[in-house]
DNA sequence: CCTTTTTTGTTATACTGCGTAGCAGTATGT
DNA sequence: ACATACTGCTACGCAGTATAACAAAAAAGG
């Protein structure tokens, strides 16, 4: 574990190594399943000795997690303002955007999405979307019962994620511009119009 | 491979042979990570020799198709019958059936959402589903577009695993009555509202 | 420029699980 | 009782993990 507490800059050959090991994990990934992927393979495409990746890593969950961590903090940030608005044209066009940044780094999620074993990933990633729109989703009126908050945040998260998967499967046809009508109206709108006339659901 | 195209019954020291490793790894599914399962492990706790596995199974993977299969079915006949209804009433009920069955065969469930290397099955499942609703909604009316019918089937089959994998996190709680008044309002009455409003998408 | 520090490469090691093979033992049903 | 099929046991080669020691190379500081 080079450099634990860097009171300076980072060292060039460790940024350099982390680099090229992030880099052919991802190649690695878009060619063949996570599960056959090995550490020795992915030094051999990184050109980087076995050992350097337990000098940096300590397994090769971790290194997954900070290639994704990359791309998906940019989605979330995305998303959370997306959750504050609340007028019509303005949720078209933060739909938009979405659909457009996923566009942008559209082999990051396709790994996201692709592999098998980022199961994990995929629900801290639901759970994140999750909360962003309950606690802004919570001032907005009338949702009764907390049970009902939970299903719905929930409902919204994993709806919208699968059909950003969806969008990818199917090459990105409909325009990011499409989409977001498609989200407004399929996610959103049918959402909280239900979500009011829903049963408060005993806790 | 035992008995390829058996001309009779299979032998009974067959059938003991598979139930004792499909229950063991269901067993072990219920403890640890799909990933750390080892054949090994599992015919230790079948009390079965470790070759005897590969005279049965050519892999973990078709064993645990094997096991998941099994119920699956009968949540797909569930699901079909319930996109051949379109009254009201009936949707709700039906709506409970089948968080009824779920919750009678919770642990089967739990392990398809728990385990982490089966996102491949996963697809399989909402490939099914959707395709019920996509055949079943079809004569129902007034959908533009291809697209915008798959989007919407998919967003159907989606939701409907995304909520049966959060009620069996939150201990079934909310009860199957309940749970298939949700399910009517927040993913089948919606979706069918915005389906109509929906503009028709480009090829 | 030279020295010290840090990182990287090389090689070797113990350990674990996979998949296969051969042979002996045991259960099935006729 | 008999032939047939299934099961148990032991051993082996292979591949991947995780670690260690020592040599080589690259960066940082004076």
């Amino acid at each position: 574990m080079p450099r634990k507490s860097s009171p300076k800059e980072v060292d060039p050959r460790v940024r350099r190594t982390r680099r090229l090991l992030r880099d052919a994990l991802v190649s690695l990934m878009l060619e063949e399943d996570f599960s056959s992927i090995s550490i020795r393979e992915i030094t051999e495409r990184a050109e980087v000795a076995y050992i350097t990746f337990y000098r940096h890593y300590e397994s090769l969950d971790q290194l997954l997690m900070e290639v994704l961590d990359e791309g998906l903090a940019g989605l979330l940030t995305r998303i959370e303002t997306l959750a504050k608005q609340s007028e019509t044209s303005a949720l078209e066009a933060e739909g938009r955007l979405i659909f457009e940044y996923i566009g942008g780094n559209a082999d990051l999620f396709r790994i996201l999405f692709k592999s098998q074993s980022v199961a994990r990933i995929r629900k801290r990633v639901v759970k994140n979307i999750a909360a962003i729109f309950q606690t802004s989703c919570a001032p907005l009126g009338r949702l009764d019962g907390q049970v009902t908050i939970a299903i719905a945040s929930n409902h919204i998260a994993t709806s919208l994620l699968a059909m950003i998967e969806w969008w990818l499967e199917n090459n990105m046809k409909p325009t990011p511009a499409e989409m977001g009508k498609v989200y407004k109206s399929l996610i959103i709108d049918s959402t909280v119009g239900a979500v009011s006339s829903l049963p408060v659901v005993s806790k």
